[in-house]
RNA sequence: GGAGAGGUCGCAUAGUGGUCUAGUGCGCUACCUUGGAAAGGUAGUAUGUUCUUAGGGGCAUCGCGAGUUCGAAUCUCGCUCUCUCCGCCA
């Protein structure tokens, strides 16, 4: 959530904000809650002080009468101001938690997700000379995926990935695995993308792949509920990204500033109910509820919470020009970005069987709006206490760049090229 | 799942209703002492919020939340986490 003071002092800017997000809050209203909530606190804290006080007199001994008539009184009026503040409170943090993150300057505004800005194009979509198959097809021919058999077991959108497949994902695993945690592999990144920022490698984590109701609230991600899994009986959802469980992870800490940044690479399954999307992207596992995905997520300081975003780009472009994938970046606008960002990028890989470039990819940078409800917090080395700032960013959607390698490394007669890097993870194969 | 023990200031501990605005030790910081250091001494040592021109003050926080009370670290209830034992289990 943004700061409340941030708020008093730039209401107008936020709810310009709020509106090109296209999520309108009345900024108006929240800040008359605000003044009757300090007005009612600061007659709380009179109060009780004015307790305090009595309880310092009766120090040794027994209380008169006269200051136990006192103090009940004093209670009595306490309990009537708490309860109103306890209203108004309740009424105040709700719209404050509705209070988007503010957009950075540069993020293109717009009201449809159209008027994402599609800042470059590498490579070109690949040319084949017969008529590319979609992956479904090659890789239901080939034993690859089996949705028959899942949608009798646990219903649509879910499938068994099989043979070769399953081999291959381990591949790109084990590759992005070895390529992110070796430092000199992140400083070249860095370098090539003409960023001064730390060299500091990701550490891989198999994290947990469920999440407490108060955490996920916390990483502002947990609305809209109707697309989260919740697990009956327990306070638990399943994750929709290894982001909400590693953002999460550093709650209530305070990092030394020599520790940051703090990099890390999860590798986990992902949950989504799908809600509102039936009958779209159906064919195949483009869209599925349960998907395993490489993720990255790092904790800066502020000052250098905007290059760790160009560095996680720089990163997912490596990662997709490696293995030779035609894609293109969009700087997403303010519509499309989402309520915790500061600025969002997608990547989008070409899709031949689909004739278009699908998302595959997505990089976020939340500034301090995560952090601040999380209370992750740096000592700086002047001895500041700031709130860090958290980025996440997609290093692979397994399933999504699994369909990239099929769609655009197919032959005539169905088999599949595997990316150089991949190779030596597959046996030294250079074909599936 | 069952039984029990616990969660106190960075760390370790004391604290079973008012002298706790939480004591002590360690650590850390500054100063004194010293040729320098150690030892010793003195002072300080959290977070949030709010008021204040400043200096500083108020309030809250003893795992979290509710309750009892004039008054709660302390009593009651719920939750949570850790440890020990039993059961189950990859």
């Amino acid at each position: 959530m943004l700061d409340i003071r941030f708020i008093r002092e730039n209401s107008e800017a936020v709810q310009i904000n709020a509106k090109n997000k296209g999520n309108d809050v009345d900024i108006t209203s929240l800040l008359q809650l605000d003044s009757s909530r300090r007005e009612l606190q600061t007659q709380i804290d009179d109060l009780r002080a004015k307790r305090n006080d009595i309880v310092a007199q009766t120090k040794g001994g027994r209380p008169t009468d006269e200051l136990i008539a006192q103090g009940k009184a004093i209670k009595d009026q306490l309990t009537e101001i708490e309860l109103r503040f306890k209203d108004i409170d309740v009424d105040f943090m709700t719209l404050l938690k509705k209070v988007p993150n503010m957009a950075l300057a540069t993020v293109p505004v717009g009201s449809t997700e159209d008027e994402n800005v599609v800042t470059k194009t590498v490579g070109e979509p690949t040319k084949f000379d017969f008529k590319p198959r979609n992956h479904a097809d090659i890789a239901t021919e080939r034993g690859w995926i089996d949705k028959e058999r899942a949608a009798k077991v646990t219903g649509s959108r879910f499938a068994y990935i099989e043979g070769d497949l399953v081999k291959l994902q381990m591949a790109i695993v084990q590759y992005v695995m070895n390529t992110l945690s070796d430092e000199t592999k992140i400083a070249e990144i860095a370098a090539g993308a003409g960023l001064k920022v730390s060299s500091n490698p990701l550490k891989p984590i198999l994290p947990p792949l469920m999440i407490r109701t108060d955490m996920y609230d916390a990483m502002d991600r947990l609305e809209p509920r109707d697309d989260r899994y919740k697990l009956e009986g327990d306070d638990l959802w399943l994750q929709g990204s290894a982001e909400h469980v590693l953002g999460s992870m550093h709650a209530g800490e305070i990092f030394d500033e020599s520790q940051l940044p703090l990099r890390y690479l999860g590798y986990a399954t992902s949950f989504r109910r799908e809600a509102g999307t039936y009958g779209k992207d159906m064919e195949g596992i483009l869209r599925m509820h349960q998907f395993d995905k490489l993720e990255m997520e790092s904790f800066t300081v502020a000052q250098d919470g905007h290059n760790e975003h160009l560095l996680f780009v720089a990163i997912q472009e490596y990662l997709l020009a490696q293995l030779g994938m035609p894609y293109r970046v969009l700087e997403k606008c303010t519509f499309d970005i989402g309520k915790p960002n500061a600025c969002g990028v997608d990547m989008e890989t070409w899709l031949p069987g689909q004739d278009k470039y699908r998302e595959t990819h997505t990089a976020d940078y939340m500034t301090d709006y995560q952090s601040r409800r999380l209370n992750t917090r740096v000592r700086r080395e002047s001895g500041n206490l700031e709130l860090v700032h958290t980025n996440d960013a997609t290093a692979f959607a397994l399933g999504r760049i699994m369909i990239a390698i099929i769609e655009n490394g197919q032959t005539a007669d169905g088999q599949v090229c595997i990316p150089t890097v991949l190779q030596p993870y597959l046996a030294g194969r250079t074909m599936l």
